[in-house]
DNA sequence: TAAGATAAGAGGGACAT
DNA sequence: ATGTCAGTCTTATCTTA
């Protein structure tokens, strides 16, 4: 798997460095921007409901996500020039202040060790919400924001990272609730509501409505529903969205409300327990919105 | 058996103190 | 900072068709 043919002048071998994990050319010198490993391309697909033709690549040249952004090349320590002549005392000096710089970005202090483990935490939650990595891109962000604004303190690692994550999902509208992101990140819902709320009051985020449009696709393959009642659902939402019934009520709510009107019009026999059960809301939450909804649209 | 109704409790936002 | 209030969602239980 490993190619060992340096790109640069087409020879080689290459070599690692044992104290920096880079691999550079023993015949010219080159060194690999990227540990090797990370170079090739690697395709997945992402979402259930994308159904696999929604394809994005991992792997980024330098990603944010990558505590010291992909960037770890190492300033030696012998005080000569690249000639090999000595250098004078106050060069000397100079490099002692850049290597000085140069050990902090290598996760030699607190701060990047934070991050590189808030970004392994967030990592895996994306990986079991199967959500995109730009998401993980903006969750990274906020962290690193969060961290450099003094919000984290006295807060665990994996609340704020399971909370930047939450806000990440927000931000970019991909429906991941709450419950979903407590369940894989082993905070409680309580909790990660708290974090993900201070994150926005404390950063002055602005946050997208919730559209519970995003989430019919997701409740309707979990429970089984056909195209055509989705797009039902879809036009009810919009009608329901035109008689301002919608405001401050729980998206998922909406949606599945809107579901199993949908669902009861084309007379295919969901009951409101499987609705619900999908949607991750109880039946009397969907009673209510369900009651709105006839009201409004006149059912 | 599915749907509807009722009640109690939790957590948070808005607003006042 | 702390308390109150209205509104929302959840859980549990009971009733109705």
């Amino acid at each position: 798997m490993r190619a060992d043919k340096c790109p640069r002048c087409g020879k080689g071998p290459l070599a690692e460095d044992a104290n920096t994990g880079e691999f550079y050319c023993t015949n010219c010198g080159y060194v690999m921007k990227e540990k090797l490993e990370e170079t090739r391309p690697e395709w997945r697909s992402f979402g259930e409901e994308q159904g696999g033709e929604n394809r994005a690549r991992t792997g980024m040249p330098t990603s944010i996500t990558s505590f010291d952004m992909g960037l770890s090349t190492v300033i030696g320590s012998s005080n000569r020039d690249a000639s090999g002549s000595s250098l004078s005392g106050a060069m000397k000096h100079t490099m002692d202040r850049v290597r000085v710089w140069d050990k902090r970005s290598q996760a030699a202090n607190s701060f990047d060790r934070n991050l590189r483990q808030a970004f392994n935490e967030m990592k895996m939650f994306a990986e079991k919400l199967a959500v995109r990595d730009e998401v993980i891109e903006r969750a990274a962000y906020i962290y690193r924001k969060a961290v450099e604004r003094g919000v984290t303190r006295g807060r665990s690692i994996i609340q704020i990272s399971a909370a930047s994550l939450y806000a990440a999902c927000r931000d970019m509208e991909v429906p991941r609730t709450l419950k979903d992101v407590a369940a894989v990140s082993n905070v409680s819902k309580k909790d990660l509501a708290r974090s993900y709320r201070i994150l926005v009051r404390e950063m002055d985020l602005q946050m997208p409505v919730p559209d519970p449009i995003k989430s019919v696709s997701r409740i309707a393959s979990r429970a089984t529903v056909g195209e055509k009642t989705k797009r039902r659902a879809l036009e009810i939402l919009t009608k329901a969205h035109q008689k301002e019934i919608v405001a401050g009520k729980d998206p998922m709510g909406l949606a599945a409300a809107a579901l199993y009107v949908a669902s009861t019009l084309e007379g295919n026999g969901k009951t409101q327990k499987d609705i619900a059960d999908a949607a991750s809301i109880t039946e009397v939450t969907l009673r209510n919105r369900y009651k709105g909804l006839r009201q409004a649209l006149g059912i």
